[in-house]
RNA sequence: GCGCCCAUAGCUCAGCUGGAUAGAGCAACGGUUUUCUAAACCGUAGGUCUUAGGUUCGAAUCCUAAUGGGCGUACCA
């Protein structure tokens, strides 16, 4: 904020000519006044009562008295304990809104010619996405769209785990036990029916187990030497060994897993660029472990296997490539994020991964950089906590998820029982309708998920349905359906007038000081890869205007220049609302 | 054992690089609708910021330790 700057400045210059002594910029602490005082910016003077040797009042007295001399906009100051609050002429922040914040852009950076990649989603094949997958993928988009308006080229890349013994274990469950069900026979979903027959395996699995168990084995051996285990460890091998029958029925259940997820995240709003499967990543890797050895960072143990040492880094050792050449998870994620840099030579690159993989990314960020990839320095890990339920943790294979499509479902419903409660439906075609609850129930969901720091874990009780009012998506859409519904009323168009009133109601200061916020909260969201920022920062800016809109009339303003103004106000916040609750994937009706 | 993360009101969460009497929402209780949408607004009540030390003019915030919870430490991904 340009004023602030200036202030800044200037106590560094009244510093400099009442105490002699220099300081340096960012000595000098800079915050907005809390509401119960006067003013709008506030310096913090303590730190100056060193060299002024004079009591924090009277070090702030003549400090803001330089200041006052010197900034024009700086109207009044006054001072409390170590406290120095200013305040700034109506006229900064009018123009402020009439200068930037009513602009279409506003908020919107310029191109800053970096390029960076986020990763997210990153599926199985062989079930439904859950809360947790979820959660991951509006993380995923919203950081991506926060990067955007920073001035970032995104690109939003998809990582799936399409093969592996756990996409065999539904192959075979299906194969045994399906009768040749497909979607279409079935009704279901093809992520779904799927998912179905991961369920049955590990159920008939657990059987085999239990029966080994009885005729005398002991645990292990009955894990290991269960029929179907070990039918699915063969098919593992037939595909590697590209057998047609086994790679046929992998592609088509992969196909109707595809379409599956197609759906779900038609419906939760995320998108992708660039697509990699596991299926043509999983050999990668190999190249990287002879450079590594060529070039020392890696050495060979005997049985023949590959490892690094990362002792010195307050790690462990680590495994590479197995000792019969094949690849472990950290060898495919080597290749794979070469392959990345390969293809898109981009300045940087996030994952969006759970926290479970923390110590993962952190050896293999290390490794990568130890092998003199210039480009390791732009990899990020963000980690985000798990999504608990109180029963504990959400497992596919025993069918304890909340599945992502039934709790869409379910709060698509919610919002329209709700919305049909409060009647507030009418006048509009069924098609809107639906469209209404969708964006509301969709708005509670991804609002409850995404208002949380990422890397703090959450509870969900699906028995506590995600609320509807207060701190939430739907008050905010609410919010925004209001002023569009004041500013269709006023038929409004656009920017009305540059009559500004003279004098601003404190709650109009309030509005535009929050509002002139709004860079450098998706600046901090950028920095720090939170959506959790824009949510409580929308949601702040939304509360406000509430308040504002209760006390002072907007359409019967007493006179016209105030109505004008107050239209273009309104206008801008919804504007500010739209745009940030579009960086969390989340739309804003026009009414509801 | 070792490593990483978390701990703030009954519940769910904010609290920026240390700064004013620690803030919201939900739940509880009370009030506001002849006035722009009451999914709203206003008020009451509710916190020794897990504990103990330390640094500082000043600590929820930084440091150390302890306690509780989660995760990792796989030739699984």
């Amino acid at each position: 904020m340009a004023i602030e700057q200036k202030i800044i400045s200037n106590i560094i210059d009244a510093v400099g000519s009442l105490y002699s002594t220099k300081i340096e910029a960012d000595k000098i602490v800079i915050q907005e006044t809390r509401r119960e005082f006067e003013g709008q910016i506030t310096a913090v003077t303590f730190p100056f009562t060193k060299f002024s040797r004079k009591t924090p009042e009277q070090t702030g007295a003549e400090i803001g008295e330089y200041v006052k001399d010197h900034i024009d906009e700086v109207t009044d100051f006054n001072v409390i304990k170590g406290f120095l609050n200013f305040s700034i002429a109506d006229a900064y922040w009018t123009d402020r809104l009439l200068n930037t914040i009513i602009n279409s852009n506003y908020g919107q950076s310029e191109p800053s010619g970096k390029r960076i990649m986020v990763e997210y989603s990153s599926p199985n094949t062989n079930k439904p996405l859950h809360l947790g997958h979820v959660r991951n993928n509006l993380l995923g988009y919203s950081v991506a769209q926060i990067l955007s308006a920073n001035g970032y080229e995104v690109i939003k890349a998809n990582l799936v785990n399409d093969r592996g013994i756990h996409i065999c274990k539904s192959m075979l469950a299906w194969q045994q036990f399906g009768n040749k069900e497909t979607p279409e026979t079935s009704g279901l979903k093809g992520d779904h029916l799927v998912g179905k027959y991961y369920v049955v395996f590990d159920r008939e699995y657990k059987k085999q187990i239990a029966e080994l168990l009885a005729s005398g084995a002991t645990e292990e051996e009955a894990k290991k030497n269960a029929p179907v285990i070990k039918q699915a460890q063969e098919m593992l091998l037939k595909w590697e060994a590209n057998d047609p029958e086994v790679k046929e029925l992998w592609a088509r259940m992969n196909g109707w897993v595809y379409e599956g997820f197609g759906e779900t995240y038609k419906r939760l709003g995320v998108d992708f660029k660039k697509y990699y499967y596991e299926s043509d990543t999983y050999l990668l890797g190999k190249d990287i472990i002879d450079e590594g050895l060529a070039s020392g960072v890696f050495f060979r143990k005997e049985d023949g296997s590959v490892w690094i040492d990362l002792t010195a880094d307050g790690l462990d050792q680590k495994l590479v490539l197995r000792a019969d050449g094949t690849s472990v998870y950290i060898t495919q994620d080597l290749g794979t994020a070469q392959l990345k840099y390969d293809d898109f030579k981009m300045d940087e690159s996030i994952y969006v991964v759970g926290n479970e993989q923390d110590y993962h990314f952190k050896v293999l960020f290390l490794i990568l950089d130890k092998l003199g990839k210039s480009w390791a320095k732009g990899l990020f890990h963000l980690s985000y906590g798990m999504v608990d339920l109180p029963s504990g943790k959400m497992k596919s294979r025993e069918g304890t998820v909340v599945d992502a499509d039934d709790l869409m479902d379910e709060m698509i419903q919610t919002a329209k029982d709700r919305t049909e409660e409060l009647g507030k439906v009418e006048g509009f075609t069924e098609e809107e309708k639906a469209r209404l609850y969708e964006m509301i129930g969709l708005g509670a969901l991804k609002f409850f998920l995404l208002k949380v720091e990422p890397k703090k874990r959450l509870l969900f009780d699906p028995n506590e349905s995600i609320d509807f009012q207060g701190h939430t998506g739907p008050f905010i859409q609410y919010t925004h359906a209001r002023i569009r519904s004041v500013l269709s009323k006023a038929l409004y168009q656009g920017r009305l007038t540059q009559d500004y009133p003279q004098k601003l109601t404190a709650l109009e200061k309030e509005l535009i000081v929050d509002l002139a916020k709004y860079p450098e909260v998706i600046a901090a969201a950028a920095k720090e890869y939170s959506p959790a920022q824009i949510a409580n920062y929308v949601f702040e800016l939304a509360k406000l205007f509430n308040k504002f809109y209760h006390e002072e009339s907007i359409l019967k303003a007493d006179d016209a220049a105030v109505r004008n103004f107050r239209l273009d106000l309104a206008s801008a916040t919804a504007s500010v609302i739209s745009k940030s609750m579009g960086l969390l994937g989340i739309l804003v009706p026009d009414r509801m």
